[in-house]
DNA sequence: ACGGTTCACTTGTCCGACAAACGGACGATG
DNA sequence: CATCGTCCGTTTGTCGGACAAGTGAACCGT
């Protein structure tokens, strides 16, 4: 588990330009003339942070293994703790890192969701609109829809039974079901067995579902419309009917639009933000 | 530009667990029974790159502005400029500020180029494979191209144009055209002008294109059959056929596959690192 | 052998310091 | 008068050291 021969810049003075660039503008490769390039100097905090990267991205750190110490760390790197913290944050937001039973350092690969909460920002503070949240889900979860009648297990089905059931109970009494109808796409595409998918479907739908929480108030049917078209779609996974449950899908998230259209909300301009200050923890 | 109001911890003192949760866990509101949340104490550092990004979320700092210096930002929310630091580490990482000309730093709203690299580099620590890469494509590659039939510029096509004359060019000697080929492409998602669907497709696009390196050099005629695909997808395009953009677009995404699987190189295998060394500054 | 106590280790935070680079003001020069 | 070079305050990057509180494991008493 030793990182050696990755020491960072041996001096102790604060000489930041010596050694981090050694290996990318030394000598001339392209037969041009001498135009210099960019000549960018990491800061050694980076350099911290992309060295320990590597080592996890080419598997010299697994997974779950623990980091050295900061100290020790620093020790190894040459650098003082101080800077090789600033490289931890580095990697702490990317998820490359994660604390695991309070203190200790562990090496972690990111998981989907925080990279969609990150990506899901994004989104919102480009201004993104309804129509286009719409358009992207409307070219993924039928297609999603369709894989998983052949893929999908008993398992998922049951949960898909489930929070079937808890949406129709919360339906009754009247109570707010956006989280279930998130859950309930979620475990769809989770059965398609791609991360890549998931990946990519998922930080779009933590806005878009969410974002029909005040239709649902404004027409009083339009969540047991959903209630039907989820078990449409559920019947039809269950029977592994690609066709059935590819269509029923694509008419439910027409029908979400329409909805919101129907509700007077506004689907060309942006989102508002969710009110995400939820902490999610694993109590 | 003044953020104050916010300061976190007004004692020098090291009491990391005296203010930063008095606005979670005092009251009770449940009528259940006094059982104790989490009272997950985040650390200092944390919550000074939270305080900062709901400033940025919140419009209080429109994206460009500058933030205060370390020592201003330290000193306003009551903490050692150390502590600072790695809360701005936090946020350097996520895109949200962004260092303009050296030193300063500023606000900033992450575009996709950023969030796609994580993406890439989580994917490819998922092990995920070409056909999973190649499946979220096939769903949206062609979407994509029937939208932009309707939508596409002058400029786009235009550059859409040069891309493929200088893939035409690099073909004749033989020289490596992924870059080209995956610009083809983004111009063409780009065109769509729905911001998530960009982010969606990026991280994949990032890993599936590059990954037909090998495949290049090993089928000699698929290098022709690219630049033939593009043309016709680029015919499309220019003469708005939605349904001519789509299925050729259609076809050479199956035709790429196809090829993969010629060439002898395994589709249901994890992708590999694609040496992504590039820095790719904005000279 | 089991449960409680102790202690080295680790993290989070703070303090102070200084070299280098940047940016803008100031002054010199053609 | 405009352009250029120089100087100086500001800011960042890095370092060293310090200490309180929490963790985990060894240790010890019953």
């Amino acid at each position: 588990m030793s990182a050696d021969g990755a020491a960072v810049d041996p001096s102790h003075a604060p000489a930041r330009d010596s050694a981090t660039q050694a290996g990318q503008g030394a000598g001339g490769e392209d037969g041009d003339s001498l135009h210099f390039r960019k000549l960018a100097v990491a800061p050694t905090y980076r350099v911290v942070a992309e060295t320990i990267e590597r080592e996890i991205m080419e598997g010299r750190l697994q997974p779950g293994d623990r980091l050295p110490s900061e100290t020790a760390l620093a020790e190894q790197l040459g650098v003082n703790r101080s800077t090789a913290r600033e490289g931890l944050r580095l990697l702490e937001q990317t998820g490359l890192v994660e604390r695991k039973s309070g203190r200790r350092l562990h090496a972690a690969i990111p998981g989907h969701v925080e990279l969609s909460t990150r990506a899901s920002r994004a989104l919102l503070l480009q201004q993104v609109t309804f129509i286009d949240l719409h358009q992207l889900l409307m070219a993924l979860e039928p297609a999603a829809a369709a894989m998983a009648a052949t893929t999908i297990g008993e398992d998922d089905l049951a949960a898909l039974e489930r929070n079937l059931a808890e949406t129709e109970a919360r339906v009754e009494r009247g109570e707010t079901i956006t989280a279930l109808d998130t859950e309930f796409h979620e475990i769809i595409s989770a059965a398609v067995g791609n991360p890549a998918w998931l990946m990519a479907r998922e930080a779009a739908a933590k806005l878009l579902f969410p974002a029909a929480d005040p239709m649902m108030s404004r027409l009083d049917q339009a969540p047991h419309r959903l209630v039907a078209a989820h078990r449409r779609i559920l019947d039809g996974l269950r029977a592994g009917d690609v066709e059935a449950a590819r269509e029923w899908m694509r008419k439910h998230i027409i029908d979400f639009k329409r909805g919101y259209e129907l509700a007077g909300l506004p689907t060309d301009r942006p989102v508002h933000h969710p009110l995400n200050q939820e902490k999610d923890e694993q109590s």
